[in-house]
DNA sequence: TTCCAGGCAATAC
DNA sequence: GTATTGCATGGA
């Protein structure tokens, strides 16, 4: 099955998802919205406490900070400690996190247009994943992003094998597919949610009934 | 109780 | 360059 085929059976099932969700809600008119500085920070913010934890915790710490109102720029590099840290708690590895916002915050301040992928990987705390978030979801740049579900979820259907690493994995997509922003942050969100269902434990896919056809 | 989540950096080989 | 390890909360 081509790429984009299975782009479409998603999309289809599924419908769009409205990635980034901002302010707890999903937006699916997103991809013509101009995205204010402040949800720009937002969404990036978002990218680094979601890193290897459930939206939910990782939401759960935003809404705290958002409490707080520690998201803005100035206010989370100016926050007691202690609060920073009780805010961002319920993402996990909030020792780590607090200082990946902060390092994420003190670039963030100086950027006067968006932002190059290897300035983005240069920061402490911003690898490839998260910086093709901020890229795709917050600057809308046409970047592909390769997670666990996406590396499970195309070596279940053939389209990758063995040890394709996260650049090859990247480019393929991107190569074969329409350069547009809109569909690549639909196209993520929906791998997201369809392996959500069937790649979360091992054997991953067994109960991929949408790709499965002995399903059928 | 165990397993996993919208990873990353440091370290070891 | 590739493999392994520590980081941590909360839901299923």
């Amino acid at each position: 099955m081509k790429i984009i085929q299975v782009y479409q059976k998603l999309l289809k099932n599924y419908g769009l998802q409205g990635w980034w969700p901002l302010n707890n809600k999903y937006c699916p008119d997103n991809h013509k919205l101009e995205l204010s500085k402040g949800e720009i920070f937002e969404i990036s913010i978002g990218a680094i406490l979601t890193q290897n934890t459930s939206w939910n915790n990782a939401n759960t710490a935003l809404n705290n900070l958002r409490e707080k109102k520690l998201l803005t720029p100035k206010n989370i590099l100016n926050a007691d400690n202690e609060l920073l840290t009780n805010c961002v708690k319920p993402a996990g590895y909030y020792n780590q996190k607090i200082n990946y916002l902060k390092n994420f915050t003190k670039f963030f301040q100086k950027l006067k247009r968006a932002p190059g992928r290897m300035e983005l990987l240069k920061i402490k705390g911003i690898g490839k994943e998260t910086a093709d978030s901020i890229l795709l979801y917050a600057y809308k740049q046409p970047n592909f992003i390769v997670d666990a579900y996406t590396k499970r979820f195309f070596t279940r259907l053939g389209i990758i094998k063995g040890k394709n690493n996260y650049e090859e994995i990247k480019k393929l997509v991107e190569e074969k597919l329409p350069r547009k922003y809109e569909l690549f942050q639909e196209f993520h969100a929906l791998i997201v949610e369809h392996a959500k269902k069937h790649y979360s434990r091992k054997p991953y896919g067994l109960t991929d009934s949408l790709f499965n056809p002995d399903f059928q």
